[in-house]
DNA sequence: AGCACGCCGACT
DNA sequence: GTCGGCGTGCTC
């Protein structure tokens, strides 16, 4: 027998399926998407069995593999499929398309240490012939009621009376696999459906087989509560569900509301996993376990069969975009395509849907829901205040509006969550007398001011250093840290309310294991007044109690260079707002900002999806982006500046040369121009149709594969740039 | 990715 | 004359 394999080498020049001979004592066992063990050259590697062919006689020369590692498919006919879907949409290496679709435990050299965890567990042998002492009398009884008793339970009577049994046969050892994870499953019946959610779940049920619906729901009208409906239909069907949600958002709280409603059919995949756990809950899915999975991006590619729908809450979140590596995937195109094999429906919901989705669903291709109400009917009221009025009359971060508001709502014991919009903001520490900065040596960044540990820091390579007091310039003793991160505002709080309890949730504090949950308990239980935080603050939290929701600098998010800052802003303000006033209190809103009339803040205040819809839509039209036009960004990246540069000019030439009806951008610097001591460059493809895109890029990333003074990215669709 | 092959510079 | 530099090409 001859099996094709693809070894796990991420090298576009390995990324094909080489041939091998599989030796008889393994034939029977040979199965595509298992993994095998192949002589590669001088190495041994594995490789995904891909193809079974009939041997003949030119493949005599072919090598033999050495071992088989899966009794069991790891990707199934589908997912096998899916990943030569993805190749050709993203120009990834298929080995790379597979590889993101297991879990650490299974990729190689990475997992090898992971195990599947056992515990030992006895059953009685029932024709034993030995005669029991008083202890071991009491041993045998516990096997009246079960079939299987745990090793620490009898051992608790008796260690050496155990080995004793064992050593006569009378009892029989069973290893069985432990899950790293679980789950106790309170069943908590299901609330009544609102009118508006009813009207909803049947407008869906209308429709049968391959759908996409887009469910806009404006914040606390209850859209989870939908899902678990059209879940537990598909459940009753006999059919398996996936729900995405953003990794923020995945929150111990949104998992549990699975879990009260569907007890351990709930697979959770998240990042506060660890490899093992996730191992775990990926193997339950496989035997068919769990049937219902819950989880961020790469939870899309679980080994789900008879998917009855897959439904993508927050969906304009940009975390289903995978950008840091290869493939460069959005879950949401993923489920689309695993949709249509299934021939399932997909349910898009947002409060602010992406431009693009909503685009589609007034053009048809995707069905539009709308849950146009709260389930309390009452949405919190919107104060814009304008900070550069504001900052004539005060110092420090906050208006005097939102310290009155403050008080109020902390004398009548209710809570308040306040938002940092840091996104895309670089806090630094500066040279009052001449301006210099401190920056980081390896990336274009400024550092940033640590006060726990007074260093500085670059947050994206990690570089550290000591605080300096002379500016290296200008030999001044005047440096000053002209950042607003959450420990200064905190300070300032701290000040202003020092009675009050405040919690500070953001990367450094929630970075901890189980962290995240905790302090979210804890606000829920009042031990604190405020909560402080960056946009983890902003998605998702449900607390009856919080009627004030503050965003201490609404523009950060505006002043970025990139076409969805807009979008980005209105949808970031739009859902921190949905977080004040859930439940029977009326909720207020207090965003401050240098930029009070601009459209994004203006449409937040006003509630008005549709209205900045159709703004940023004319916006879009004139400037020719998404979804007038399809995005591609080409990133050219190497150590060697003027290298970078001039390679990048050669490929814009060419793109020119062999592109039509395109319009090409750049090369320009990328936003993080300097990174690791890597320059960054990019080109901007703007197109309608791919015309004979795609063949052209794969000319491109093949002419410099072998290259290694350079390296070329390229991403569909982008979310940074 | 690793490793061999191969064609040029400075050294026991 | 040889050791070793890393550019190029190949791995069933």
């Amino acid at each position: 027998m001859i099996i094709g394999v693809l070894v796990e080498l991420s090298n576009k020049n390995i990324d094909k399926i080489f041939d091998y001979k599989v030796p008889d004592k393994l034939l029977s066992k040979i199965k595509l998407g298992i993994r095998v063990e192949v002589p590669f050259g001088k190495q041994i590697l594995e490789g995904f069995v891909l193809e079974i062919k009939k041997e003949n006689k030119e493949n005599v020369k072919l090598r033999e593999i050495i071992k088989i590692i899966d009794e069991e498919e790891i990707l199934n006919k589908e997912l096998l499929l899916l990943g030569k879907e993805i190749k050709n949409k993203t120009l990834s290496t298929l080995i790379s398309c597979y590889q993101v679709m297991l879990p650490k435990a299974l990729k190689a050299k990475q997992g090898r240490t992971i195990n599947k965890k056992y515990e030992m567990y006895y059953t009685l042998n029932s024709d034993y012939n030995y005669k029991l002492n008083i202890k071991q009398k009491q041993i045998i009884k516990l096997f009246d009621k079960r079939e299987l008793i745990n090793k620490k339970e009898i051992e608790n009577i008796s260690k050496s009376s155990l080995n004793t049994l064992v050593k006569h046969n009378v009892l029989i050892p069973k290893k069985i696999e432990k899950y790293r994870t679980n789950y106790n499953g309170k069943i908590i019946k299901k609330k009544e459906l609102t009118s508006d959610q009813n009207k909803v779940v049947n407008e869906f049920n209308n429709y049968s087989g391959f759908n996409t619906f887009l469910l806009h729901g404006v914040t606390g009208s209850g859209k989870t509560e939908v899902y678990m409906e059209l879940i537990e239909k598909k459940l009753k069907e006999g059919k398996t569900s996936i729900v995405l949600v953003p990794e923020i958002s995945l929150t111990p709280q949104m998992v549990e509301r699975f879990q009260n409603r569907f007890g351990n059919k709930i697979a959770a995949l998240h990042s506060a996993l660890s490899d093992g756990e996730k191992y775990d809950e990926w193997r339950r899915i496989v035997k068919k376990e769990a049937t219902i999975v819950i989880g961020a991006r790469s939870a899309i590619f679980a080994p789900l069969n008879d998917i009855g729908i897959i439904i993508i809450d927050e969906e304009h979140s940009d975390s289903y975009k995978q950008s840091d590596s290869n493939p460069k995937y959005n879950a949401k195109d993923i489920a689309l395509l695993r949709a249509k094999f299934h021939d399932c429906p997909v349910m898009l919901g947002s409060a602010t849907p992406t431009l693009e989705s909503f685009a589609r669903a007034k053009k048809g291709v995707y069905k539009l829901l709308s849950l146009p109400n709260r389930i309390n009917k009452n949405m919190p009221l919107i104060r814009i205040i304008d900070m550069s009025e504001e900052i004539k009359e005060s110092t420090g971060h906050f208006s005097r509006s939102l310290i009155t508001s403050m008080e109020a709502k902390l004398k009548k014991k209710e809570q308040i969550i306040l938002l940092l919009n840091r996104r895309g903001y670089s806090s630094f520490v500066s040279c009052k007398n001449c301006g210099y900065t401190f920056k980081c040596p390896n990336c274009d960044i400024s550092l940033t001011y640590h006060k726990t540990s007074n260093t500085l820091r670059c947050h994206y390579c990690g570089y550290g250093d000591k605080v300096h007091n002379k500016c290296p310039e200008c030999s001044e003793e005047s440096i000053v840290d002209l950042g607003v991160g959450t420990e200064k505002v905190e300070e300032e709080l701290n000040s202003i309310f020092p009675d009050k309890k405040i919690l500070r949730m953001d990367i450094d504090t929630t970075s901890r294991k189980g962290m995240h949950k905790k302090m979210i308990e804890a606000f829920r239980n009042h031990e604190y007044d405020i909560l402080l935080g960056t946009q983890i603050v902003a998605k998702g939290l449900d607390f009856d109690n919080v009627t004030l929701v503050g965003v201490i600098n609404a523009d950060t998010s505006l002043n970025i260079p990139d076409f969805r800052s807009s979008e980005n802003t209105f949808s970031l303000l739009s859902q921190v707002a949905g977080r004040s006033g859930r439940s029977k209190k009326k909720g207020e809103v207090i965003i401050q900002t240098y930029n009070p009339n601009h459209y994004a803040i203006e449409y937040t205040k006003k509630h008005d999806y549709i209205g900045f819809y159709n703004k940023e839509m004319s916006i879009r039209k004139i400037l020719k982006y998404p979804p007038y036009f399809y995005i591609c960004y080409i990133k050219i990246s190497s150590k060697d500046n003027n290298y970078a540069y001039t390679e990048a000019l050669k490929i814009k030439k060419s793109l020119d040369r062999n592109l039509h009806n395109t319009i090409i951008l750049g090369p320009s610097t990328s936003n993080i121009f300097k990174l690791n001591k890597i320059y960054n460059y990019g080109i901007i493809i703007k197109y309608k149709k791919d015309n004979n895109l795609y063949e052209i890029l794969n000319k491109i990333l093949n002419y410099y594969q072998t290259n290694n003074k350079i390296s070329i990215s390229i991403d569909f669709n982008p979310s940074h740039f």
